[in-house]
Parts: structure tokens; sequence; C-alpha cells
DNA sequence: AGCCTTTGACCAGCG
DNA sequence: TCGCTGGTCAAAGGC
């Protein structure tokens, strides 16, 4: 068995053949040095600069069934591999010392400081993706902007760029029209960036508008500030934070995950249709617990109890189901704010789920669905797909200032399964705890792991959960909200703003179980909390919520702070979502959960036997953000990178854009998957853009 | 009237 | 046995 990198790499079959977000980066390719993205926006319409949907990203040794076929493009130096695979101490090296998986890195080396009002020909600046972190990949990830926001400026309300994204497999082609380069980012109705698609490229991983790896020696730039983070996701499974426990009744714990925060929301994540409730949770629905009902999420609760537990600064409810006879119970704990910290859930409904019209709380808003999985995530999937009349709906039942959350990712799910290969392995995985016994069977769960991805790719989720568990099938589940902070003080007045929300939804392998991940970014204006949100395919009632934004009050949360102290950067004390929600759009390059997600790998067994190392063979965190807020990109820095190790990629910026003083921000993910022995090993990546011109 | 939350008291397990 | 802690009960009150 190879190293990692043979089995979590950017595979072409992943892509959708829609079109992608590469021309954005096209569009800040060479030409841009010379020319307004408005004209670049136009002109590069046709401009076959990638390989387009067939485009493979070979990392490392991948399988030459993976390799890109030379195409149009002639193999073009893959400046990755020249020039960054061999210095030592890079990330990529270090990643796939440490794990074998050769993880994609960024060419920085193009990247100086420079003045671009001294050379009006100089290139600018490219953002070189290195090998495994395919730009094609990335940008042609088929959820890549499938359901972009642009959101406005936080203090203009503008719309710095139009991004067309029209849904589904939409052509991320926005007009650029023709306008004065002073108004280009302030002016949401005549000015965008262009996301096109394009043709042809190898596998080299030049954002260049040409498809071309770009030289090196790029002329500097003059880069007033750019912050730019990858993260590894899902195949590294996020978060070094440890993950809270899903303990069942008879001692077992299963996932335990993380849920939800934010003022004035609930989480309603009873089984088995917490996932639609998850989505609706996502949606901003279902935040009916305000003021301490129970969630809404199929069942009725009375709550009976509260108390203060020791060891945890919330107070815990009591809830029981109010169906006769159920003897389910869940504990929640709320902090302060009302934010639900931590969801405990024991024993297993022996009815069917309330009617929509007789839950209470929200009641039509609730996703509809019943014990038999698959027509219930059928329906729940098909409603979600409309996506927005239960968004709607649920905004309306929504108490004020909850944020929206969008699934992005809703219409894309290209991912494979991972295998139930590895569900022999329940045991201890970077924090979340399977204790020895337990009898959990992930692999009872897939029946059909293409119908479970044709369902999932069709926004239905249904793993293949039992709600009709006896007692001793009950689990009890334990939800735990944590809130990373990722922000700063750099962007706190930048404007205008744009965010390019990319989300997919990937099945991920982790802890021996797949997990499905789907990536949510906060709808508010203004607001940059990312929602990510995995559930198990092996135990519907395992779902993480994992909350990455910025936080301007405390949350106390004993719990949380343990997760954090567990290896996230983000040792502060969890804080309220909501807050970040309404908080300035700030951003600092660091290290969230999200940012470390590589340790989610940590004693993966399924992935040690893929050759993945255990989680003492992790160094320090995975993912690495890299800030370019400086002029001359002077104090390039890069979280989650070592002395030496940080490259920088290299990001191509119209010299109009070192002008201005712009801000903005973009955000993508890439999934990616491959195929090993039948199974496959899914991973995604997103990458953070902000930048300020 | 029914259902729910609140809240203090009570009970059980554990060290 | 005692104290601590978590969980539950049940009366009171609100909607």
């Amino acid at each position: 068995m190879g190293g990692f990198d043979n089995h979590v790499a950017i595979i072409g079959d992943w892509v959708p053949p829609s079109p992608s977000p590469i021309s954005f980066f096209s569009a800040l390719g060479d030409e841009i040095s010379s020319r307004s993205i408005t004209e670049l926006s136009i002109e590069n319409r046709n401009a076959s600069l990638f390989s387009g949907p067939q485009e493979k990203i070979i990392s490392g040794r991948n399988d030459e069934n993976d390799r890109p076929q030379a195409g149009d493009q002639p193999a073009e130096p893959n400046v990755f591999s020249e020039q960054k695979m061999n210095s030592g101490g890079g990330l990529l090296e270090r990643m796939a010392a440490r794990t074998g998986f050769n993880a994609p890195r960024l060419n920085t080396e193009s990247i100086r400081p420079t003045d671009l009002s001294l050379n009006s020909d100089v290139w600018s600046p490219y953002l070189t993706i290195p090998p495994g972190l395919s730009p094609t990949t990335l940008l042609e990830s088929p959820v890549f902007l499938s359901n972009s926001l642009v959101l406005p400026s936080p203090t203009t309300g503008k719309f710095p760029f139009s991004l067309s994204g029209n849904g589904k497999n939409s052509t991320l082609a926005a007009e650029a029209p023709r306008k004065s380069k002073e108004n280009l980012f302030e002016d949401a109705d005549t000015s965008s960036f262009a996301f096109k698609p394009v043709a042809a490229s190898g596998p080299s991983l030049s954002l260049g508008p040409t498809g071309k790896v770009n030289p090196p020696n790029l002329p500097r730039q003059n880069f007033s500030g750019i912050d730019f983070s990858v993260q590894p996701e899902n195949s590294l499974k996020s978060q070094n934070v440890e993950p809270p426990k899903v303990l069942s009744q008879d001692g077992t714990a299963l996932h335990l995950h993380q849920n939800v925060s934010r003022k004035g929301t609930a989480e309603h994540l009873s089984p088995p249709d917490e996932q639609q409730n998850e989505e609706a949770d996502q949606r901003g629905i279902g935040d009916t617990m305000v003021g301490g009902a129970s969630s809404e999420d199929a069942y009725n609760w009375r709550k009976y109890g509260q108390k203060q537990v020791k060891g945890s600064e919330h107070p815990r409810s009591y809830y029981k189901c109010t169906h006769p006879n159920c003897p389910v119970k869940k504990k929640v704990e709320r902090s302060h704010e009302g934010h639900i910290t931590e969801i405990i859930y024991d024993g297993a409904h022996n009815h069917p789920k309330l009617p929509l019209n007789r839950r209470s709380g929200i009641g039509p808003l609730y996703l509809s669905t019943d014990m038999q999985l698959d027509g219930a995530d059928q329906t729940g999937a098909q409603i979600r797909a409309d996506g927005d009349p239960i968004w709607t709906t649920v905004q309306k039942g929504t108490a004020g200032g909850a944020p929206n959350w969008r699934n992005e990712n809703l219409e894309v799910t290209s991912l494979a399964s991972v295998g139930a290969e590895y569900s022999n392995a329940p045991n201890s995985l970077n924090g979340t705890h399977v204790e020895p016994g337990d009898a959990v069977d992930g692999s009872s769960t897939f029946s059909n792991e293409e119908d479970e991805d044709d369902r999932a790719t069709h926004g239905s989720i249904s793993l293949g959960y039992d709600a009709e568990g006896d007692e001793s099938e009950s689990k009890r589940r334990k939800i735990e909200a944590y809130e990373t902070e990722m922000s700063g003080a750099s962007r706190a007045i930048r404007e205008p703003r744009v965010v390019v929300q990319t989300t997919s939804e990937v099945d991920i392998l982790d802890d021996g179980y797949r997990w499905r991940k789907s990536y949510y970014k906060c709808t508010s204006a203004g607001c940059t909390v990312r929602k990510h949100v995995e559930r198990a395919s092996h135990d519907l009632k395992s779902v993480i919520t994992t909350y990455e934004g910025k936080h301007n009050h405390d949350v106390p949360a004993a719990r949380n702070s343990s997760h954090v102290n567990s290896g996230t950067p983000n040792n502060g004390p969890a804080q309220s979502v909501s807050a970040a929600v309404v908080r300035p759009h700030l951003h600092r390059p660091e290290p969230s959960p999200i940012h470390n997600s590589m340790a989610r790998f940590d004693g993966h067994p399924g992935l040690r036997s893929l050759g993945m190392p255990g989680k003492q063979q992790l160094g320090p965190p995975h993912g690495f953000t890299f800030g370019m807020n400086q002029p001359g990109l002077a104090n390039l820095a890069m979280a989650g990178l070592g002395p030496n190790q940080g490259k920088l990629p290299v990001l191509p910026v119209h010299p109009y854009l070192g002008q201005q003083r712009l801000a903005g921000e973009m955000g993508f993910c890439v999934a990616e998957r491959r195929t090993e022995g039948g199974v496959s090993v899914a991973a995604a990546w997103t990458i953070d853009v902000n930048f300020t011109f």
C-alpha cells in the first residue's frame, strides 16, 4: 500500500463537468496585470486556461489513471514538483513524511514584494497550487461557487463582485462589465469577477489565464494585502480539537459531535431525522428552542429538569420525549446566550416521528421525514434541494438575528463513498472516542454505497440508520459545540469585501466510518462564520457541527475549552457564533480546527491501512494559512507552518487591485476523492482567500 | 384544560 | 457513612 498520496488525491472523475471558478484565478492571471478585471472577464471568457472537468491534478504518486492526460496543453513544468517538492521542510514534505500523504502545497516563491506602479507590464503574481491541491480541481470543484455568495460590504452593503452562479452546475461566469476601475469593486451591478469555464491545461498548478505554469520569477507586484488560507479539510477530518464523544447507554462511545451554538438558536438532533434537522438548522430553521423549548427534531420533548452540572458552565436541561412510553431522553446544555453547547441523547424512540403539523415549534417548517429513511431522506432531500421554501419559511420562524445557513453543497455531492471496510476500527481518533466494545456496526448501514451516494447527490442523506433500535442499540449522543476563532482585526474596517463561498459535500473516512461532510457558510452579510456538518453514515445520531467563525463575547464552556486545549490554537473561550455574525468582518490568518483538520486522520485505522500514520506522527496543524496583509507581502505568515516551511502561493493580482484599497475574501472548497482498491477515500480542502487592496 | 417550564427537593451511584 | 454529583420528581406557575 502506498502512501496516502495514493489514496487521497484529486481525481478528475470527481470533478463535475461544470464550469468552475477557475476562471477567477484565471482572471487574476497574467492578463490582469495589464488590463482590468473587467476586461479580463470578458476577454478570457473563451480562453482555455484549464483543462476543465477532466483535468486531473496529480499529487505525488497517483495512479496513472488519475493522471491528467496530455491534452491541448503541453505538460507544463510543475512548479510545485520542481520547486517545492524538493524543498526540505516544506509543508508538503512534512505532510508526506508524516502521513504518507503528499499534501498539496502552495508555491509562493514567486510572490515577491513589488510595486506595480513601477512596471505596468509585470506579471501579476500567480496563485500556484501544488500537486495534490490542483487549482483545477480546486476551482472546478462542482460545488465551487455553486451557491456562491457575494456578500455585500458590511458597511456599504454593496456587492463588490457579482458571482453568477446560477445554481447547480452553474456556469460561473459573471460578466465583468467594462467599467471604470475605480468602481470595479464597488458596484455590484456592473462589476464582477468572471468565473468562467476554461479549457485545457495540464496538470500544472498554474493559475495563469493560459493554463500554463507560471514561472517562478514573476515580476514583483504590489500586493497590498491578501489573506490566503488553504485548509485541508475532511481528508484530515477537521479539527484537532477533541471531538465530543457520543456515548451509548451501554457504555459504548460513538462519535460525538459538535453542535451548534448560536444565539437564539437551537439544535434539534434527535434521531433519526436529525439530518434533516441539521439541514434545517443549517438553514436557520429549527431555532425554536429559544426559551428552553426542546429542539424541533420531529419529536416533542418535555423538559423535566434543569441542573447546573459541575464542570460545565452551562446549565443542563433534561428532556423527555413526550410520546407515551418512549424512553428517549436528552440532555441539553445551553450557554447563557442560549447556544446549545451539548446535546446528549439517551435512548431510541419507539415511535414514528411526529407529522409535520404535530410537531411543536415551527410545525410545517420541519422537514418531513419518516422512519423509513429512504423515503424520508428523499423527501427531505427534495425539500432541501428546493431549498428556498424551507429556507425561507424557516427564516420566518427563526428568532431574529439567527444566522442563515446556506448549504452550498446541496447540489453537488460527487465524492464516492468511503467503503465501510474500515469500519472495524472504532477506537479513539483524534479525540473522537469510540470505546471498545462498541457494537456499532458501520457496515450494516451501507446497503448500497452507490445508491447512497446517489441519494446524497440528490440532496438526500440516507445513511441507513435504523431508528428502531432496542435499548441495547440506543445510543447516547453527546453533541458539543465548539467555536473557533479565526478572526482578527486586520480587516475590521476593510471593504468592500467579497466572500466567495464554496462548499462541497464529501464523504470522508474517519474512525473507520464514513462521514459525510457538508459545508455551509452563513449567508448573513458580513458574517464569515462557517459551518461544517459531518454526519456519520453508521449512525445518524452522530452529527458533528463545527462552526468556524469568530466570536466577540465569551461563551463559558469548560467542555469547549477542553476541546480547544486539545490542540486548537483557538484556545480562548468559546464564543458566540452569532456574535460573529454581527461582528465586523475580521479575519486573521489563523489556524482553526478546520485548518488542523488533518489531525482527523489521527489513528484512523482505515487510513492506517492506507498508509496513513497515526496521530503521533502528525506534527503541527496541517492546515495552513498565510496572510499577505501587508504591502509587499512583507509579513507573510502561514499559520500551521513551521519556519522555513511556508511557501506562499503566487496569487495573481491585477495591478488595479494592488492600487485599490479593497478588501475581498474568497473561500472555496475542494473535494478530493480517490479510489483505491475499491475504496474511495475522500478529502476536501477549503481555501479562503481574503484580500484587501 | 392541557401542556409546558421552572425549580427546589429528593434519590441513587460513587468514591 | 458521608459528601458529592448527576438525574429525576413534582408542585407551582405560565401560556
